[in-house]
DNA sequence: TATATTTTTGACCAAATGGTTAAACTTTAT
DNA sequence: ATAAAGTTTAACCATTTGGTCAAAAATATA
């Protein structure tokens, strides 16, 4: 008889879009579909699965529980966000310029990840203790940027202001806009997608702007 | 016999904390306790009716069902916020100076409805149509703030500046650090809650200086 | 080719959950 | 005091849901 197998794997190699990957990670990617946009309370794992186009007891098999898969989810959520923020906040510019870099750069990947933030939040009210752990885990540093701030302030290159209020500042500024885009769109722009993705555009700009200007001398 | 209904409703008045209100009222804010918190999926209907020391039944009896039990708190929540906006927006005051009391008002009910508007943006997010709906009806109009900053602009009184995104600003500033609380405390102060709510109060005079700031021509 | 191993499936299960109902209890009206 | 209306409760119900299992199918190994 005639071994079939390697023709198969031909076939599944050239009809990527449907059999894409191993099914572990087709599951991975329909449960951060998922999880995103509904969260842990209100995913359902059959609904996981029919995005995966699998069988349910598959996602035990490869993950053995909902609990284990929203964890892979999470972390994955994260590590969307960390290595566009790491590269820019360790490049060495002066800290207007990082500023600017930042707020593209961050809105960017928020804009490619729109539902990251407020799963994130949701779920860390929902389990803070938990899933603050997984951020250190991933090695979120806050107290990086922090520092760069103070530095900038005591070499003079920025006005004398708090430091953990100006990283607040700019977190609010470019993720307020993308978590309450659903509302804002419909309130602002007749929920015109366009327009309301032009907004945002518009926007690095403006909170570039915002806050160089708020902390120049 | 004795007629003893008169004395067991002196009792229920002296022990007002425990049996307070009618059972329609308690059951609102036992709702409210628990859907700010855990959102609509996030919701048990046994979990209210513990949280308000009655018969799951009653529940039933008084809203008909899980839906219009959510829709009566998200109702209650716009109107939480309604009030002090609106009073705020009315006033006949310089821009800058209605700013200034808008922030220090509208963190004020921030902090007195700190679950409010996580709440809403997740809520709007899993069924936006039916829910901005409701916004509407309450009497939300972002239109009339839009149009004071415009008037504000032509009357030269603020720099030219797009007042959507000065309004998009002012409510990034004031909200998001309301809704990241249990991150930021945590990642920020070592979850000192003390140490928050100070920085929140600091906060006030921050936004307003922040965004006075980035309109004075 | 025959055998062991891994992967996939459908049938099934127990617990949870929103909701119903009839009876009991309380209050109001007559 | 009695009947009517309103309120409260416990027992139930149907469905949903996360999870299990044994058998089938596919794949790798010998």
């Amino acid at each position: 008889m005639v071994n079939f197998i390697g023709f198969n794997q031909i076939l599944i190699i050239i009809c990527m879009t449907e059999k894409e990957q191993n099914t572990e990670e087709r599951i991975l990617i329909a449960a951060k579909q998922v999880f995103l946009r509904k969260g842990m309370a209100g995913a359902r794992m059959q609904e996981i699965a029919n995005e995966a186009g699998i069988n349910k007891s598959l996602l035990h098999y490869y993950y053995r529980s909902k609990d284990k898969l929203f964890l892979a989810v999470f972390r994955l959520a994260i590590q969307n966000f960390l290595p566009e923020i790491k590269s820019i906040l360790l490049s060495d510019v002066l800290v207007t310029e990082k500023i600017d870099r930042f707020v593209e750069g961050y809105m960017n990947v928020l804009l490619n990840n729109p539902f990251v933030p407020l799963f994130i939040l949701q779920e860390i009210q929902r389990d803070p203790d938990r899933l603050l752990n997984i951020f250190l885990e991933e090695g979120i540093q806050p107290q990086l940027i922090l520092e760069q701030f103070e530095r900038a302030v005591q070499k003079g290159e920025i006005k004398a202001v708090d430091p953990k209020h100006l990283l607040i500042n700019i977190l609010s500024l470019c993720i307020f806009p993308i978590v309450a885009r659903p509302m804002m769109q419909r309130m602002l722009y007749d929920n015109d997608s366009d327009a309301y993705n032009e907004f945002l555009r518009e926007r690095k700009k403006v909170v570039s702007e915002f806050v160089k200007n708020a902390i120049k001398k």
